[in-house]
This record gives structure tokens, sequence and C-alpha cells, in this order.
DNA sequence: TTACACTTTAGAATGATTATAAAGTAAGAC
DNA sequence: GTCTTACTTTATAATCATTCTAAAGTGTAA
């Protein structure tokens, strides 16, 4: 029941050890109603905001490839210099908002790819990525 | 008809001048008759192998952004650090090879999007990227 | 030929991420 | 509870992609 005992829990059967540390972060990460897509940098905030105590950039790093690795979080595919986490790691798909930089959810379901073309032999689909640019109406237009 | 003579044209007609720099570049990125999908890294190897002079990174860097500026490359949304550009500027998706780390094109029309879920209001759909992660069939698949 | 805006360039600067290696800590054995 | 040891955290340095700077070079129109 009490999330601080899940979160335990979960990092124990992984192999991981519960230190302050992750279950701070699992805190601020596992602990909401909605999605978070974040950078590094978004949780560096919000740990810096919160009363906890700092946590170092390394330990934030591997802290998030860790949980990325056990299958916690997923990274986003984008285009930019900085590298996005999903804590849905369920097959879904992305709106990004060219305005905000934000990504907002798309069910899989509530999207439905036909006609997909013939691929080199031998190989087999891992995962499909599709991002819905959007931005304000009075903007550029892609053409073609 | 003389390839040259087309970069060079292509070039003033942007605001661009035709130095030998961006010649070259030209050369190397539009004279070919598949889609060419590189990394600023890529483009430095092939310059480097060429027989031309030296081109500084600042100038390929220079060079390439100011070709997609001008709607001649596009950028390829991707997971990852490196930036990769893309000859083929129509609307269009990718294979992903995670093997060897391989972009291919889809067709548009080769793919077809439905159900698309309703999106913010004020918001116009810009561009809609599509990934299809590929790999040898014998490594670990998503489910979900 | 001249003048000048546009380009190229080496090198420094920035920003994200990863590596290093020393100090701190969780957890099982006793 | 204490010990032991492997796992973690951390400050800091290192790396890598990319951008900035400002000085030297070049294309072009007059
Ligand atoms: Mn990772
Ligand atoms: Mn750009
Ligand atoms: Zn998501
Ligand atoms: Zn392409």
């Amino acid at each position: 029941m009490n999330p601080i005992k899940q979160h335990t829990d979960k990092l124990r059967i992984s192999g991981l050890r519960p230190t302050k540390q992750r279950l701070a972060i699992c805190k601020i990460l596992f602990d909401r109603k909605e999605t978070f897509h974040f950078t590094i940098d978004t949780l560096k905030k919000i740990v810096e905001k919160s009363n906890f105590q700092k946590i170092s950039t390394a330990t934030l790093y591997n802290t998030v490839h860790a949980f990325e690795k056990k299958g916690y979080l997923k990274q986003i595919s984008l285009k930019g210099n900085k590298t996005y986490f999903d804590t849905n790691t369920k097959k879904h798909h992305h709106f990004f908002d060219e305005d905000l930089s934000q990504l907002t959810d798309i069910k899989n379901e509530n999207i439905c790819v036909k006609n997909l073309p013939q691929m080199p032999s031998g190989k087999k689909i891992k995962e499909i990525d599709i991002t819905i640019r959007i931005a304000n109406n009075n903007q550029k237009q892609k053409s073609n």
C-alpha cells in the first residue's frame, strides 16, 4: 500500500538497492497519475526544488539508466540534443508540441498503421515510433 | 546539364555564394540516385576520403544548416546523441536498422495512419514522423 | 580593379553525457 | 550488533557533439 514500500520492493526485486537517492527519484517519477516525460535536466530541477538533499548529476544519470535497463523507463525518439525519458513503458506514441517542447501520449490503439512496406529479409520489427509534431495554427507549414 | 552548373545555380538562386567548399559538399550530398542519410561525422569522413582539400568542421556545420534552412536537407527524428540529416526532403518515413544504425526511406504513400486522436485545440499538425526500428530476428523483443 | 559583404577557418566555448576513483552505505554472515 | 564486501554515490575530469568568435580569405557587383 505504502508507496515507499512499493518502490523498495520493486528495486529489491530488480537487484537494485533501495538507497535514499533512488527512492527519492522513484517518488518523483512514479508517484503520479499521468505519464511523465522528462529530461535529466527536468529531473534535476525537480530534485532541487524538493526538500530532499542534493543528488549528484552522476547519480541522476546512473539511476535513470538503471531504471531504463530494468524496464521502468524508456527513451523517446526525438530530434534535438537532449534525451527524453518516459515513465509510460507501454507501446504508445506522442504528440510533440513545438511551441511548448512538450510531449503527450497517444494510446497505441488510437493510431493505426496500415500498408507497411516489406522490410529487409531476416529483420523483424522491434518498435514503431510515431511522433506527431503540432504547433499553433499561425506557423510555417510543411509542404509536399 | 552539368551538375556543377546546376549546383552553382541552385546556390545562387538561394542567395548562397557557390564557394568551392559548398560545391564539394553539394557534389557529395546531391549527386547520387538514392536518398542519403548522414551525420556531420559521416560527411566529414567522406570529405576526408575525397581528393578535395580539407573542409573545417565549422564549415560543414554551417553549410549543412544553411542547406537545411533553404530546404535542401532535413533533419531526422531519432533517439541518440547525433543529428541525422536527409537529402530526401519530401514527406516520408524510415526504417532504422538497429544492427547497422542505418536508415532507409519508406514512401509516404506506403504507410497509412488512421484513427488519429483529437489534438489540443488551436494546434495543427506540422509533421508526422514514423520510425520503424528493425533488427535481426534473434534479439530481445519489445513486449506489450 | 576595388570595395565590401559573405565565407571559411582554427580554436575556444558550451552543453550533454560518460568515465574515474575515492568515500559512503546496504545487507548478509557471524 | 559487528564485520565484510559488493554496490552506490559523488566530485571531478574527460569526452563528444555542436556552436561561437574573430581574424583571414573570397565572390561579386560596380
Ligand atoms: Mn541509456
Ligand atoms: Mn539545424
Ligand atoms: Zn509517452
Ligand atoms: Zn529519408
